[in-house]
DNA sequence: GATGTTTATGCCGATTTGTGCAATTTTTTT
DNA sequence: AAAAAAATTGCACAAATCGGCATAAACATC
């Protein structure tokens, strides 16, 4: 590839140059993007991890790979599925027939809503189309899907509609996916996701953010709340694990 | 122009064309997956056991074999494909640049949202979380979910609030999953879905019925509408089609 | 314009991951 | 039971990653 002389390039400029690659490509290495664009391979694999934090493209050891090697996707499904069992297990325990729970996407919540006992009846809103089919697969549940412009990055509704929708909601719980979550609450990397959540939040009575302890201690860009906004924090640790020690007074409950 | 060729090859590349020989022979043998991958035996036998260990694949002495249920699978499994997407590739030729398309659920409208050209630049509505889902991985795609009930046998939204809603879309097309189809129009056998379908209808200047020939003349008990309300029958068969020629007179266009 | 803060980048050492090789054990075939 | 094939285990080595740190540019504030 012949590089164009560009003595300076801008951040967001090079990340669009990769995804120029992988889009070409379907994969790049880390090694040669380096060498292309004239940066340390360091750089490159925060520019990649940047990018994968957005959803644009697939991290692996390596290089990047693109979305619609979509076998990675099923295979992001399965990651952690034992941590992520437990924590679902837990979630489960705190269920009760006749409850409102109102839930976002993200795949443990995937596993909670495969997991979920038959007889249990609860009413489900959700703004995640995918964990809408899982749960109607369940006979006692009820699901209601909260429409809205669907968000290309994180496959849930967005925008205006939703959040006046969810404003109109009284729920007993509600079950975040959380992407980032540290000292300083929970965060989250795009605007409307944020937006949805809040109002979610806003409209329980109890939030649980179930967590796979490998996630905790990370930060996004934008809050989404802090941690005494949390109910309920579960991860597959025991509630007294060294890791969650810091957590214990600044949340209601560790499970 | 320099190619950079690739004698590098990710492991999570190298395992994706692993699935994707199982997917096309149902078995590997670790020994030729050697040879054709240049990595050695333990690191296909590697590769195995984590596939394996993810439930992708089934692990045996001396190879792999493919589990019955992939995701591959999931496209080319849909009964009938060839049939579908002769049906879609017609159906897509209908799409212009910043169309208005309501649609709602069925295998030959998910076939039509696979097969989607990237460059077009199409908002969708529709009730169909799962069509949501397919339409949303197109990059140009505006895909906005209309939320409700989820009908447990559909698995589309249902209820006055999603009718309500589709009274406020003004769109060009409806694409309309049909179920039943006859010399007295289309027909269905769920009372919530037909309310859905007509509202569908009503916000549309068109209906498109895209339907496998198979289908046709087949009844059930709801009605949903007329012939004469169809602009669009698509079937896969040539519009001379004999069996087609008793619909000639009642409807738009075949195509 | 001086000073402090944030952001982007590169560098280094410690750690993890991916891979191949050889020795040993298990399974299959004969 | 012997031989062949496949799997497992342990080890070594290279590549990739992580985390901290240093530097410099860009930005903000006084």
């Amino acid at each position: 590839m012949i590089i164009t002389e560009n003595r300076i390039m801008l951040k967001k400029e090079r990340q669009a140059q990769i995804i120029k690659q992988i889009n070409l490509h379907n994969k790049v290495l880390s090694s040669d993007l380096s060498l292309e664009l004239n940066v340390s391979e360091d750089t490159i694999r925060r520019d990649l991890n940047e990018l994968a934090q957005e959803n644009i493209i697939v991290k692996v050891h390596g290089g990047a790979l693109s979305k619609s090697y979509n076998f990675t996707a099923t295979q992001a499904d399965t990651y952690a599925y034992n941590e992520k069992n437990i924590v679902a297990q837990k979630t489960i325990s705190l269920f009760r027939d006749g409850m409102t729970v109102l839930c976002s996407g993200g795949t443990t919540m995937r596993v909670i809503a495969t997991q979920l006992p038959e007889n249990l009846n609860i009413t489900f809103f959700t703004v995640s189309p995918l964990i809408a089919l899982e749960l109607a697969e369940h006979p006692n549940a009820e699901v209601i899907l909260l429409g809205g412009k669907l968000s290309n990055s994180s496959k849930i509704s967005v925008g205006g509609e939703v959040v006046s929708k969810i404003n109109e909601i009284k729920a007993d719980f509600c079950i975040l996916g959380i992407n980032g979550f540290d000292q300083d609450g929970i965060s989250d990397s795009d605007y409307e996701v944020v937006q949805v959540k809040k109002a979610m939040m806003k409209a329980s009575k109890q939030l649980i953010t179930p967590i796979i302890s490998e996630k905790l201690n990370s930060t996004l860009r934008l809050q989404v709340c802090s941690l005494d906004k949390v109910d309920y924090l579960i991860t597959e640790l025991s509630p007294t694990h060294q890791i969650l020690e810091s957590y214990q007074s600044k949340v209601g409950y560790i499970l």
